[in-house]
This record gives C-alpha cells, sequence and structure tokens, in this order.
DNA sequence: ACTTAAATGTCGCTG
DNA sequence: CAGCGACGTTTAAGT
C-alpha cells in the first residue's frame, strides 16, 4: 500500500466520464492495482477512483503539461472493462509505503438474516395461533424468507425487511402469485415485514391486501436474550 | 486529515455489530470526526468505518488493555445516532497529517439523465414516425421519463435505465396502469430502453405487452456530436 | 427535513 | 460465472 498526499488533477472515463479539478487530495494506490481519490471530508466513498483488477502506470508529461505544472502522469487502466483513471501530479506533499498483508476479514452479526430467525422463533408476533412452517423456503423466482399456518391452517408468505419499501412489496406480490398457482398450497395470503415501513410501501401493501407487520428488533433481540451471539 | 499506519483491531456498535482481529492496517481521519479503516485490499468500500458527523476521542488503555499489548484506545461515535467504533490500537508504524481544505467537487457526465436527453432528442429510434410529447411526465407515484407518439398517434410510455432490471418494468407497468385510467391519453403502450436489459426483465416485460429496446450510448453521443459537453 | 430513485454502487450467496 | 438481493448502503435530486 502506497499513500500520496499531492495536489492533483483527476479524470476518469469509462461507463461516465468525470472530472476533478487541481485540488491536494490523499491517493491511496493498493496492491492489486486499484486506487482511492480522497478529501477530507464525505463519507466513504472516494471522489474517484479504480476497482481491481486494475494496472497501474507512470508517466512524464508532456511539454505543455509540464508548461502546466503537471510532473507526473499516472493512468490506472482496470483490466476487463479498458476503463480508465488519470491522475496529473502536479506537487507531491507525502509519498510513504507501507506492507500490510492480507486482511483476516470483518465478522459481522444483526441485519436481515439475524430478523428472519428472530422472526422465525417468534413467529406468534404475526398473530396467536401462527406456527412456523418453512424459512427460505425456494421457488423458481427465489426463496420465500418465511412460510407460516395462521390459526385456522391457511399459509402465509411472509416477507422479512430491515426497511420495508416498494421493492419489497412487489417482490412479496411475485411469490404469492407463484404460490397461489400451486393447489397444494394456495390459498397463501402476504405478510409484510419490516423494522420501518414507508407511506407508499404500507399503500401499495394495503391496496393489494398484503398484511403489513411492523417488528421492533430490540424487543424481539431482549426475548431472545438465551440465544448465542456470534461473538 | 490524519493518516496513521498501524497494527490494530478494531469494533464496531451500532445498527450492527462488527469485529476486526489484529492486522496491520491504513487509518483516515476526517477533519469532520469520521474514520475510515482500510486494508490493502478490497474495493473502495473500507473495512470499517464511521460517518461524519462524529467526534473522535483517544484513550489510554487499562491494565488488562495494556497487558493485551493495547497502546491507545479511539473512541469514535456518531453525533446523532451513537454509534460507535472502537480503534484498539496496538503498534504505530506511521502518523502524519495534512491540511487539504475543502475540496472543488466532482464533475460528470453520461449517466441515465444523459441517455434521457438522447433518447428524447432522437425518439424516431423506437420507431419511423415517433414524436415526442412529454418529459419527465409528472404522475402521482413519480416521473414518466418521456411520453411519445407513435406512427398511428397512439400514447408510448418510455422507461429508460442505464442497465434494465426486473424492478425498471415494475416501475414501468405501474405508469402503463395509471395512465390507462387516463381517458385522454389511453391507450397507452410501453417501452423499457437501457444500454443492456438482463435476461428476466426482458421475459417479465415481453409477457406483460412491454417492448424492449437496447440503446447504444456511444451510438447515440456520436450522432449528437453538435451537442455542448460539460466540460 | 423528508422521501425517492440511482449508483462507475459493492458484497456475498446460490444455482 | 451469472444472477439476485442486501447494504451500518451512500448520494443526489426533488418536494
Amino acid at each position: 500500500m502506497r499513500i500520496v498526499v499531492a495536489h492533483c488533477s483527476v479524470d476518469y472515463a469509462g461507463r461516465l466520464s468525470a472530472h476533478l479539478p487541481l485540488a491536494p487530495r490523499v491517493l491511496m494506490l493498493k496492491a492489486d492495482g486499484s486506487i482511492l481519490v480522497h478529501s477530507d471530508g464525505g463519507s466513504y466513498k472516494p471522489l474517484n477512483w479504480m476497482s481491481p483488477p486494475a494496472v497501474f502506470s507512470a508517466s512524464e508529461p508532456d511539454q505543455d503539461q509540464a508548461d502546466a505544472g503537471i510532473t507526473e502522469i499516472w493512468t490506472v487502466t482496470h483490466k476487463k472493462t479498458g476503463d480508465s483513471l488519470i491522475v496529473s501530479v502536479h506537487e507531491i506533499l507525502s509519498d510513504t509505503s507501507h506492507e500490510l498483508g492480507v486482511d483476516p476479514g470483518l465478522v459481522k452479526d444483526g441485519v436481515e438474516a439475524h430478523l428472519q430467525v428472530l422472526l422465525a422463533e417468534q413467529i406468534e408476533r404475526l398473530g396467536d395461533g401462527y406456527e412456523l412452517w418453512r424459512r427460505e423456503y425456494m421457488t423458481p423466482i427465489g426463496p420465500v424468507d418465511i412460510l407460516a399456518r395462521d390459526e385456522a391452517g391457511a399459509t402465509v408468505a411472509v416477507e422479512i425487511k430491515r426497511r420495508g419499501e416498494i421493492d419489497g412489496v412487489e417482490q412479496l406480490t411475485r411469490y404469492l402469485e407463484l404460490l397461489n398457482r400451486d393447489p397444494r398450497i394456495a390459498p397463501v395470503t402476504g405478510v409484510f415485514a419490516a423494522q420501518e415501513i414507508k407511506p407508499q410501501a404500507r399503500t401499495l401493501a394495503e391496496d393489494r391486501g398484503i398484511r403489513c407487520v411492523v417488528l421492533d428488533y430490540d424487543e424481539m433481540r431482549g426475548i431472545d436474550s438465551g440465544h448465542a451471539r456470534l461473538f
């Protein structure tokens, strides 16, 4: 990993064109040929970048470029798409390299998968007498998060999201259409369960006869206090 | 901007929990209190991070932590959500600071908006005798990219994407349902136009009587050669 | 401020 | 390898 702080301008040519005017910035050159151009602000997304696999090459500026104050031209080209990032280096303020090796990687816990596990354990949150039938029930158009039986024994398809938006309702609608064509399990009703349901999504869901259930993650996790944590 | 290369372990507690075991990494501390934890690989996304606005504080390790080899504890807390990132610093390999100032920012050209402008100018790409009627036609559920008239004078709703996927077809379907309820413009047919259309999206679209058109961006831009560039 | 759609998305899994 | 959905999505645009 090489880290350079330099006055530079940057041009990207690929799926779109983009330009960064001359300013001091941080350039991170990774071992896989990728490069990140960061400023002192914004969030984690760089101002501009080239993702791996890429090849880096440095070259001398031509006369015009040298006259414009450019001391070095870096070209980073994507190995597959041919997209290229061109850094026109004016003045290097700092240039350091470090051997980092391969990172052991991140351990995560607590996303939609966890919500699904919790709801499967606490399926009665959908209503008295509800029973879990299947998790990740595979269909040709994708897995249905949960299939349950209501107190009358009818099938209920549950789509779980952290944030319930219109896409999720569309997804559940497609599952319901498909499941209701299967005489072994039809009729199937739908439940759209999320930590938070956007008004548009709620309107669309209810318009299609899909029940909306807001899940309280902290409360569900509290009840699940006996359950082992990942770390 | 402070850039530190250090052996460290990292813990994040917020919407999820995550842990990074001890390894050498690059830590970028930005002026707005945010921090990025990068390794020598992956793409532009850091292994872990805290987005602004955040507050940074460094503290001494307690006896147990010191015995474990920790020399410094950094706590970065989000000002609004309270999410926190804790960096346990073992050994600092490099520590530099630079004053970068506010970045002038990125200038972009060539995304979906540009495709829409080009198609509006070259509406005959949809068929002989086609005429542009409206762009960004507002409806209660969002703007229809383009409304055109075909050679017979019938209304055509066009949804434009860079990459045509299933949700784009769903979106156009919703518009068509709505538009076809309006007797002033019904009947309305649909065209799904994109640089690239995924097979599943094409199948769904054609199943619903929506025509798929693949747009050649480079060719369209070539024809538009007289048009002024952004830079 | 809030909501919605796009992204050079990136990442991870499953077929 | 392609396809598909999730993401601590982030980000930009519009109301």
